[in-house]
RNA sequence: GUCCCCGUCGUCCAGAGGCCUAGGACGUGGCCCUUUCAAGGCUAAAACACGGGUUCGAAUCCCGUCGGGGACGCCA
């Protein structure tokens, strides 16, 4: 049999990473052991449900990379996907309880009758659980307004989807008794249950809004790409029993087990999400980095179509850890500066005989022959001749190309640059001091 | 309050009785490289919550305490 899994959200609008991370775990899973992963939206809210809110839903798994084989969209056998469609579903099984004594009305609600004894079931991750039947009340399973409750939808829904493994949050560990009660009653062995720990903030308390992003889009706004934040998100609560961390989509799909998840809560920590962000990064493709580039409209310079882009990647590619440093550090390729830092002023520039320094150095590029080698050769050579130290010449150049204090290696600028921008301006500089 | 889960460096993950003077990664400090900033290399500090057992031997098993989290809805 092979394996059947679903991530089961609720239409909140946007794709939380705790709600990501749970349907990477149940889509990793199904893609290793070449199973089925699903899709399906827990809409029986109505007063909180709304179409319009899956579509950030679906955003948020397609930016991540997972697909689904079933569900919203592309449909499959078990359609419709989107519990508010299958209503009269849970009524009749509301009815079959009923009718069969395992369930009794109660002021127009139906509750399930919870008889005496022990519910016991296997999690994959925390082993044997087992709860006495006297903690569980007698749970609502359809509202008197006949809509069904999440315990009837979801045991409904798991059942006639075929699903063979429900991976879902800590949180639902509590619910799971009363779910494997219904699976006995509608006489049906349940799926395995894995129950993977929740996120945490910083200070270990549940993540939410308060502690920053919480919507994975945020963080494609903000900069990281998918395979980043897919690395570091499976690897949240979850270890692949070696000490490498650095993995690809399909590297993960083919080290996923259930059984490296840990049982603990985890910390969610940006800055080892930049570290994974910054790394995937380094690893992309140059037309790669360009594309992704235009397509969060963060390519204001057309690098794409400059000759010179394959060498300026070259060079931003260690100093920036997320798309949206690319822009600034681009722009000393594209614009003379405007303004030049004051403190870098103050620091490189204050001597005097600087400005005349920067003249001869301008002279001097005037007929250099313009390679990196030759460049540097040059600067050096002036600055003995002017009894200078080089970096003089090297922090003044550099201020007048970038305007800034901090660049990549300058001479593999100044040839990106050509001589004529450096010319202009070296002699820009020169002039405002 | 009741029930459930969890407890290794600040954080994430290794460790499933001797291989542990506890390993890797992020972050942090130092050094190297060097024209700045990164990147890279090397290096340092940093943890088995506590108390009892079991055992020749425990981070690993058992019990308790403490601590953290979760669930107790006609929300999912």
């Amino acid at each position: 049999m092979t394996p059947r899994l679903r991530f089961a959200p609720s239409p909140t609008g946007y794709l939380h990473v705790g709600g990501a991370r749970t349907a990477l775990f149940n889509w990793l899973y199904a893609r290793r052991h070449g199973g089925t992963f699903i899709l399906r939206i827990e809409d029986t809210d109505v007063a909180r449900s709304q179409e319009e809110m899956v579509t950030g839903i679906l955003d948020g798994l397609r930016w991540l990379g997972i697909d689904w084989d079933e569900g919203p969209e592309i449909g499959g056998p078990h359609a419709p996907y989107f519990q508010s469609e299958r209503l009269d579903r849970y009524r009749a099984a509301a009815k079959q309880l009923l009718d069969s004594g395992q369930a009794f009305e109660d002021e127009g609600a139906i509750r399930f009758k919870v008889p005496p004894g022990k519910t016991a079931f296997t999690d994959s991750v925390h082993g044997p659980i087992e709860f006495d039947n006297g903690h569980i009340e007698s749970f609502v399973i359809l509202r008197s307004d006949t809509h069904p409750t999440y315990h009837l939808s979801v045991v409904v829904d798991d059942i006639d989807m075929a699903i063979t493994h429900v991976v879902r949050g800590d949180d639902h560990i509590s619910n799971t008794p009363k779910q494997v009660l219904l699976y006995s009653a509608f006489g049906q062995t349940p799926p395995s249950f894995a129950h993977v720990p929740l996120i945490m903030g910083p200070d270990k308390q549940r993540l939410s809004k308060r502690h920053g992003a919480t919507s994975v889009m945020e963080y494609e706004q903000q900069g990281y790409i998918p395979e980043a934040m897919f690395n570091f998100l499976a690897l949240l609560g979850w270890g692949t029993g070696s000490n490498d961390e650095l993995f690809t989509r399909e590297e993960l799909i083919q080290r996923f087990n259930l059984e490296g998840i840990s049982g603990g809560n985890a910390v969610f920590n940006t800055e080892k999400l930049d570290w994974f962000n910054h790394q995937h990064l380094m690893r992309l493709a140059d037309e790669e980095i360009l594309a992704r580039l235009r397509d969060s409209g963060l390519g204001a310079w057309d690098l794409g179509a400059d000759q010179r882009s394959g060498k300026i990647l070259e060079l931003l590619r260690p100093r920036c850890r997320k798309l949206t440093d690319y822009p600034e550090q681009l722009r000393p390729f594209f614009e003379d500066p405007e303004s030049y830092d004051a403190e870098a002023v103050k620091k490189h520039l204050s001597m005097p005989g600087t400005k005349e320094h920067l003249l001869a150095l301008k002279e001097t590029y005037s007929a250099v022959q313009w390679t990196e080698a030759e460049i540097e050769k040059a600067l050096r050579a002036l600055a003995d001749a002017r009894t200078l130290k080089a970096g003089v010449l090297i922090h003044g150049t550099r201020i007048a190309v970038t305007g800034r204090m901090v660049s990549p290696g300058l001479f593999e600028m100044l040839v990106l640059l050509g001589r004529e921008t450096v010319m202009r301006r070296l002699d820009r500089l020169a002039h405002t001091l």
